[in-house]
DNA sequence: TAGCCTCGAGTTCA
DNA sequence: CTCGAGGCTA
């Protein structure tokens, strides 16, 4: 049994702090009221936040709840007496004014990645492998790593500028998140201003937000006595506290954070993760006290296996390990890809499983024909939430597993989000279950189904399949297509079922009398979507590229066509040599693209919407990037030939 | 040709 | 979030 040395992260705190005695009035005194007030002053928001930091991080209170009220209403007092020795560091000033009406956003300076995951000891020892093959060491060679309970939560990145929390934002997508200042000031352990030595001008920490058991629990009693409905697992209590657009209801919520990595700083350099913690610490930053520094993969491998056994006693959700390379050189050496750093692995555990029955199996059809299989289960909870679908992915997957229809299965949330069906309990068969095989013909049209060469997938090769078309057009007008607010599945299912579209071209052609057909539709809702379908027609070219739905042609994939031709005509009339050309292009897409636009329907399609005053814009090229001011000289890669 | 890495597509529930 | 497939590179 390898033993874990575990870091100290706190420095030795003092277990009583010198409280001084009321103020003493003396003849003497010739100093005013105000100057006196702000002396006291101090001296309580010196006291209230090291006996926050007792309470909350150490879990050692060396006075009285009551103690600790009086106190902070002395403070009270002197403030509303004297308005300008308020500061936005004060104790009472946890708690901001009114509710906003909503989240501004906050861009990252440095974008909040993910983890790549590792799901048991052999995925472990595998990225232990690919650090030391990277860093062009023998595997051999005792990494030394740094280990972490994975809170279940929220991540957020604090900011604070000369020892001032200034800004507070969500992890969002990463690049951009939420401005959730004011409702991370409500989180007790947090010091609204650093103390100690060595305070960096610029301090940028991320951290996990969470609720404990504790609290989860009381929040979901007083939801059930309001008749309110409850949260279904302590993360997502969290965020709905953190989502609060009144810092007043999260102030009640008792939130706590848990500090991990470093952002930008400015007048502070770690050498390692574990100086990170120390210094972090150090200033009064929370820090879960079970980070471990170790040497080798196998005591991480140690660390993740105690940790599974510890999970269920912990006062808060855990749904893993984070292992770092602790070393900062080692990390930049290391780099990162597109979405997770190569230094850091997520180690889950094993979900959790709920048994449940197999009712039926559907086919759906998508937008682009494939139809894949989807359980309809007997409802079953899992970690709070109530399962009654899971896709099977495909057919493969259905004969792999064995699946029939009456089976007892294992589900479980991958990921904690998607369920998903592990295994089939075969030895409870009771003989009656049924086999269900692929569809010949499409469920939802009649067509023919075909299953391409070297793919797994089952494809109608209908034209006018009714799903694909409404889910094309579904995805016309999704968000990040060519976002048009309010038209959902729930209208375009009407619209199509009352025969108003049949095409995404038909979209541009309703009218206000076409919406006063539908149920529940007032005037306003009309003239909302009636708007939303006019802003549409100037979306930018990218969007609108992608939102025609060409196949293997994704977001990504449509921004850079739109970047290479800068025009849907220029796009129209590629050929095929010049969409190899491109970057990220090879054969099967460039293919997938000019049999689209050679399609006599999707031809007439585009010509119909362009007639309807739809004019994708060109891309202005980002403004305020690193070639700013410079002159550029675009090669033309190729010629046309119209 | 294998082994990354990225992208596309389908998916669940509150 | 996860899978499969496409594209690039050693």
């Amino acid at each position: 049994m390898i033993e874990i040395r575990s870091i100290i992260l706190y420095p030795a705190v003092k277990s009583t702090y010198p409280v001084r005695k009321p103020m003493q009035l003396s003849l003497l005194d010739i100093s005013a009221p105000e100057d006196r007030a702000k002396t006291r002053v101090d001296e309580l928001r010196r006291q209230l936040e090291h006996h926050n930091r007792l309470y909350y991080q150490l879990d050692a209170p060396t006075i009285s709840d009551a103690e600790y009220d009086s106190l902070f209403r002395e403070l009270q007092l002197l403030e509303e007496q004297y308005p300008s020795l308020i500061t936005p560091d004060s104790p009472t000033q946890r708690v901001g004014g009114a509710a906003l009406e909503k989240f501004s956003s906050v861009t990252h300076r440095l974008a909040m990645l993910s983890l790549e995951n590792a799901a048991n000891a052999v995925e472990i020892r595998d990225f232990d492998l690919r650090v030391k093959k990277n860093l062009g060491l023998s595997p051999e060679e005792l990494i030394s790593y740094i280990c972490e309970p994975k809170m279940d939560g929220l991540a957020v990145e604090l900011i604070y500028t000369d020892g001032l929390l200034t800004v507070a934002s969500t992890r969002g997508d990463g690049v951009t998140g939420e401005d959730v200042t004011e409702n991370i000031r409500t989180i007790r352990s947090l010091p609204l201003r650093l103390s100690g030595e060595r305070i960096p001008s610029l301090l940028e920490v991320r951290g996990e937000v969470f609720l404990s058991l504790d609290a989860f629990q009381r929040i979901n009693a007083e939801k059930e006595e309001n008749g309110e409905a409850s949260f279904a697992n302590p993360r997502n209590a969290a965020a709905g506290s953190l989502r609060q657009l009144d810092p007043r209801i999260t102030a009640r919520r008792p939130l706590s954070i848990y500090c991990y990595a470093p952002g930008i700083s400015e007048g502070a350099d770690f050498a390692t993760q574990q100086d990170f913690f120390t210094a972090i610490a150090g200033w009064g930053l929370p820090v879960n006290p079970l980070v471990c520094a170790v040497e080798g993969i196998d005591e991480a491998v140690t660390f993740y296996e105690e940790m599974q056994q510890q999970r269920e006693s912990l006062p808060y959700e855990i749904d893993g390990t984070v292992i770092k390379v602790d070393s900062f050189t080692l990390q930049r050496e290391l780099g990162e890809k597109s979405r997770s750093p190569r230094w850091a692995v997520a180690c889950k555990f094993p979900p959790r499983q709920a048994e449940t029955v197999v009712e039926d199996i559907l086919p759906s059809v998508g937008r682009t024909g494939v139809i894949t299989p989807v359980a309809r289960l007997r409802p079953v909870e899992i970690s709070g939430v109530t399962v009654s679908r899971a896709t099977l992915h495909n057919w493969d997957e259905i004969a792999a597993k064995d699946i029939r229809i009456g089976d007892r299965v294992m589900i479980e949330r991958a990921g904690d989000v998607i369920p998903a069906v592990v295994r089939v309990l075969v030895e409870q068969r009771s003989g009656s279950e049924r086999q269900f095989l692929p569809p010949g013909t499409c469920p939802e049209c009649g067509s023919v189904v075909v299953r391409i060469a070297d793919e797994v997938a089952l494809r109608c090769m209908g034209l006018a399949c009714p799903p694909q078309i409404r889910e094309s057009i579904v995805h016309f007008a999704s968000r990040n297509a060519m976002d048009i607010e309010g038209l959902g599945d729930k209208f375009v299912e009407q619209l199509f079922s009352l025969g108003l579209v049949h095409s995404i071209a038909d979209i541009y052609r309703l009218t206000r009398d076409d919406f006063m057909r539908f149920e529940r539709m007032g005037d306003k809702l009309a003239s909302n979507l009636l708007s939303a379908i006019e802003n549409s027609k100037q979306r930018e070219l990218g969007r609108f590229i992608f939102a025609l739905g060409i196949r293997h042609v994704g977001e990504r994939t449509a921004k850079s066509l739109a970047q290479a031709f800068g025009s849907l005509e220029n796009l129209e009339r590629a050929r095929f040599e010049e969409l190899v050309s491109i970057r990220d292009i090879g054969a099967t897409v460039a293919q997938s693209i000019c049999t689209f636009f050679e399609n006599r329907d999707n031809q007439e399609v585009i010509r119909r919407m362009l007639e309807a005053g739809v004019t994708p814009a060109v891309e202005l090229k980002k403004v305020g990037g690193r070639f700013t001011g410079k002159t550029c000289v675009h090669r033309r890669s190729w010629t046309f030939h119209p």
